[in-house]
DNA sequence: CTGTGTGCAAATGGTTTGCAAAAAC
DNA sequence: GTTTTTGCAAACCATTTGCACACAG
């Protein structure tokens, strides 16, 4: 028997709190979502998953997207190109992003000290740390010469 | 004789060079986000600056606004409301933001040590930090209960 | 004059929504 | 049969652009 990845779990437990159903056309969504790994926007999203069904709508991979971001599954990211995109976030390593002025391109990075000293800076502050984003803007290797 | 600020001869030289005029429509949009501090978004600015004169109009506020981001008088944030908004740059010290989920207050604060870590962390993948932006998300103090 | 700046209105483009038909249960 | 989901088209909304006019050198 084939056993369900852990992402499906948190998908079919949040579903069903909240009342939702699990229909062909999320199940592929997610499934196309979780086999590709990178920064991808809907329109990505919507073309590889109209290769398997070619039935299903923008509006609904906006619509499931949604829904992969508030069950934790999916992370937003804006990496300044004009459209929100999505990465792995449940069962992946929190991380980072460099991007790079000159070619665009973006690099993962994670460092435990900067996520420590963050949280410590914010308890001082009587703040809360529930989730956050840190963008460093430069020069990669390659483009700074 | 009233002596000029500072951000304005940094915007004076950024004009001169890029061959642009100092018109009294963008002097007196500069002014008005000058004096104002905050997270202010191009509608804001707007409202303020047709109270001096009502002959503005919201594109020279959009343009002008580019123009204070490529001289380095503004920084655009995202407080993930849907628009831009602007910040002072020159003469601030660089900080960085706490958004509170619940109420969306946003919390201004600074950390040398995040900031000199940042730096080392990218300068060992060979990325030359040019700017960053951090944004934590979480619960203040008034929300946290 | 010549060229830049400006306001208005229209276009743009990513995202959301209304609604009737389709699918799920 | 009742309720949720979906696709399409239209709506939205912050931002940008086209263009004719205003204004400065």
């Amino acid at each position: 028997m084939k056993s369900l990845s852990s992402e499906m779990q948190v998908f079919l437990e949040y579903i069903e709190q909240k009342q939702l159903k699990l229909t062909p056309h999320r199940e592929l969504i997610l499934e196309t979502f979780l086999k590709h790994e990178g920064h991808r926007s809907v329109e990505d999203i919507y073309r590889v998953v109209r290769e398997s069904d070619p039935r299903i709508g923008y509006t609904t991979v906006y619509r499931t997207m949604k829904i992969l971001l508030a069950c934790g599954l999916a992370r937003a990211i804006d990496l300044a190109d004009g459209m929100t995109r999505y990465e792995h976030l449940y069962n992946h390593e929190h991380h980072d992003h460099m991007i790079c002025m000159q070619c665009g391109k973006s690099i993962e990075f994670y460092n435990a000290e900067i996520e420590s000293i963050q949280d410590s800076a914010s308890e001082q502050l009587g703040f809360k740390v529930l989730d956050h984003k840190l963008q460093i803007f430069g020069l990669c290797n390659e483009c700074r010469t």
